[in-house]
DNA sequence: CAGGATTTTTATACCCGGTCAACACTTAAT
DNA sequence: ATTAAGTGTTGACCGGGTATAAAAATCCTG
């Protein structure tokens, strides 16, 4: 999931100071994203022709693929920037922290100031983007495959070279285990915020399952299920 | 993952006992995924286009799309006949059994006779398939993401129907851990299969792994990597 | 400010996956 | 034999994506 601002288009810098030339890159740039998420929040993804995008944008096709080499990058794109959040968490966590303490720290964190990425977040923008990834499978498949699967390998690499024992299973495990928990909370908050429920409002209980989440992962199912149900 | 027997194209019956036109749709449905799979496998998923795999089959390109929805369903078609399998190993397993012991006993059982569905297998047809997908973002993310996560939605489902508690969060928690665990595995064991080691000779690490595995979803990841390292 | 060098944009044509609609063929039943 | 149904075929078409080369905008230098 991991959906970020949505608003940054390649840059968050927005300076004047560029040599000009670049200013009309950055300009043209969130024209025809812009124009994109709003035809795509209107019609939806696949009823919205790139050549389309271009029209309204005022520029030709061959442009649009020019910044976003594929359509679906008109909506992810944004999202792609961090993809290494995971692995740096753990990475640059306070020594004696364990990964599921570092992770769990800081997607706390992220939900209490309504981090994007953590699927709590009521913005318009936000919200249109994610209702379109969970309303196009295309979208939702590359975001959750494509995309969450790439911090897990990058989550495991770091693991794993932390790991004295250098034991790949044991890092690719906790690292898968750690970004389904993940995948998983931000997917419950996404689908909350999708229902109208304001941020703020689903906060605790955002926060109760996320704590109660790392915990499971930190101490396992057990013997989750055997109930003689 | 999940890679299945791949000879069985929609039917795994060739009785010649049907009504004879049946016979011939199977049989053009087998030549067509035989002709896709040889040439996939000598050139490449992206080399070879659906209208050379027509004119290869003797057919017209709507005859394939006739038969196989689209081009990547050539290849994993036969895989999503066993999407409900974590499923329904949970829902039929012996009275007490926790979920985490039935889909691991069901796991070793399937390594034990190389189930090409535990990646364990060193079938030449099943190797080509893993290799195309293996090679083939595009197929490796719908393996990954379209399937496995559809199998863990069901997972997910079936603990929520037999959990006493009726926790959403931790039936979801749980199925996403378990198919992490599983996707794991099968994983490391078709790129074993793919360095060209005979399954035979991989079968204790992957049952020894499994066990780990497993080990590690039920009494968690604890402190792990909390090393001062 | 002129003008060439560089970069960006555009137009065009094309490939491929996939769909649609009309037609032709085979086959089974009447 | 005739019809009706189901298939396969054909050909046109759409949309995403790429390649190429021309045109336009920008930049740098004199």
């Amino acid at each position: 999931m991991e959906t970020r601002t949505g608003t940054d288009v390649g840059l968050d810098l927005d300076l004047d100071a560029l040599p000009l030339r670049e200013r009309k890159k950055i300009r043209t740039a969130r024209r025809i994203w812009r124009t994109a998420v709003t035809l795509f929040a209107e019609r939806g993804f696949d009823q919205v022709s790139v050549a389309e995008i271009a029209a309204a944008s005022e520029v030709s096709k061959m442009t649009v693929f020019n910044y976003f080499p594929s359509k679906e990058d008109l909506v992810l794109g944004p999202m792609e920037h961090h993809l290494d959040e995971p692995a740096r968490v753990v990475r640059e966590r306070a020594a004696g922290t364990s990964a599921v303490a570092a992770l769990r720290e800081q997607f706390l964190s992220a939900l209490a100031v309504f981090d994007p990425a953590t699927g709590l977040s009521d913005q318009q923008v936000v919200l249109d983007v994610v209702r379109l990834i969970h309303r196009t499978p295309a979208l939702l498949m590359r975001t959750t495959a494509g995309f969450d699967h790439q911090a897990q390998a990058l989550l495991a690499a770091e693991l794993l070279a932390q790991d004295p024992a250098h034991d790949e299973l044991t890092a690719q495990l906790a690292a898968a285990q750690l970004m389904a928990a993940r995948l998983t909370l931000t997917g419950r908050n996404q689908r909350r915020m999708l229902t109208g429920e304001r941020a703020e409002d689903a906060l605790p209980a955002a926060l109760d399952a996320a704590r109660r989440a790392f915990a499971l992962v930190e101490r396992g199912l057990g013997d989750y299920c055997a109930g003689t149900a």
